[in-house]
DNA sequence: TCTGGTCAAGGTGGT
DNA sequence: ACCACCTTGACCAGA
């Protein structure tokens, strides 16, 4: 078994057009049947997605939020769970048959934590939206979704206070799939490493964004303690890992993997299973070079 | 068939 | 007060 698992993220550039997974429409023409038909066409883009990866040996992926597009907007409502149940139970089948760790990850608009009621609202119905897809896929609570804190509104503390009083307030399906990662402005690592012991959940470290974030170093304590917040039910750790492009903003993602990077990182982390999701813009093909750059040197792969 | 403007959505920071 | 940026396509109207 590998001790690290490499994945990456929602696309897939090796399969051409029959690995789409995101199909979306404009609010404007998204009638039910026409949101029918690309939810369709996005389950068999992540079918053939899955088993490219499987058949490459990739066996950690994040499925795209716009798996079902515009699932969560109030106007744009349809029976997508109840139409699309076996479609949807069909490659949640094949996942767990080969072992797969599969993850979400909402976009910036989710923001648990706003002092905004309806803003709230949003987040809870996204989220929803989330754990009901991984919930009809069968997949167990090892499988996560991936939210940031949040805002910070001139107000660490009352935000972190709101945060963890709108956590509480969702159902225990959404609650059992959260995990919480670092970004590069706002929480940090240790904000996140708080909140997420305060909370009982795990913490998604992300490289990238800790190296943005600044004012403080990497070290094998801080791992250890990231590490700690993942227990058994949770699975593996999962970490996030990209290399800073050159030359553009703070932050950026590079094309590709930097491999002496990588395995610096690697060895600051305590010795135990773990998935990395690889954010880099080359996607597969990054991950694909990074292990080829790794192959023999480490026996990791 | 190609291209450029636009798209559900929030928060932050610069002007 | 307003706008660009974040992630990032992908859609769509018009050429």
């Amino acid at each position: 078994m590998n001790r690290v698992r490499l994945g990456y993220a929602c696309i897939n550039l090796s399969l051409g057009s029959s690995g789409r997974t995101s199909r979306t429409s404009r609010l404007s023409n998204a009638t039910p049947q026409h949101l029918e038909e690309l939810s369709r066409a996005n389950l068999v883009g992540l079918s053939e997605v899955l088993r490219w990866s499987v058949s490459h040996k990739i066996m950690v992926f994040r499925i795209s939020s716009g798996i079902i597009p515009l699932a969560s907007h109030p106007k744009a409502q349809w029976a997508w769970k109840q139409r699309l149940r076996r479609e949807i139970s069909s490659v949640g089948n094949f996942a767990r048959k080969h072992g797969m760790r599969l993850s979400m990850h909402p976009g910036q608009y989710t923001v648990l934590n706003s002092p905004r009621e309806d803003v709230v609202a949003a987040a809870a119905a996204e989220l929803s939206y989330h754990a009901i897809f991984l919930d009809a896929m069968g997949l167990s609570s090892e499988h996560k979704i991936v939210l940031h804190v949040g805002g910070v509104y001139d107000d660490r503390e009352a935000s972190l206070r709101r945060f963890r009083e709108n956590f509480e307030n969702l159902p225990a399906n959404i609650q059992r799939r959260l995990v919480l990662e670092n970004d590069e402005r706002n929480y940090g690592v240790y904000d996140v490493l708080n909140l997420c012991d305060s909370l009982g959940i795990p913490m998604v470290f992300d490289y990238l964004h800790h190296r943005a974030y600044a004012s403080c170093g990497l070290n094998s304590a801080v791992m250890e303690r990231v590490f700690q917040t993942w227990s058994g039910h949770d699975g593996r750790p999962e970490l996030h890992y990209s290399t800073q492009k050159l030359g553009a903003r703070t932050g950026a993602h590079a094309d590709m993997i930097d491999a002496d990077d990588f395995l610096h990182f690697i060895s600051l982390l305590p010795r135990r299973a773990v998935d990395v999701m690889l954010e880099a813009k080359a996607k597969d093909k990054a991950l694909l070079k990074l292990r080829l750059d790794l192959r023999g040197r480490y026996g990791l792969w």
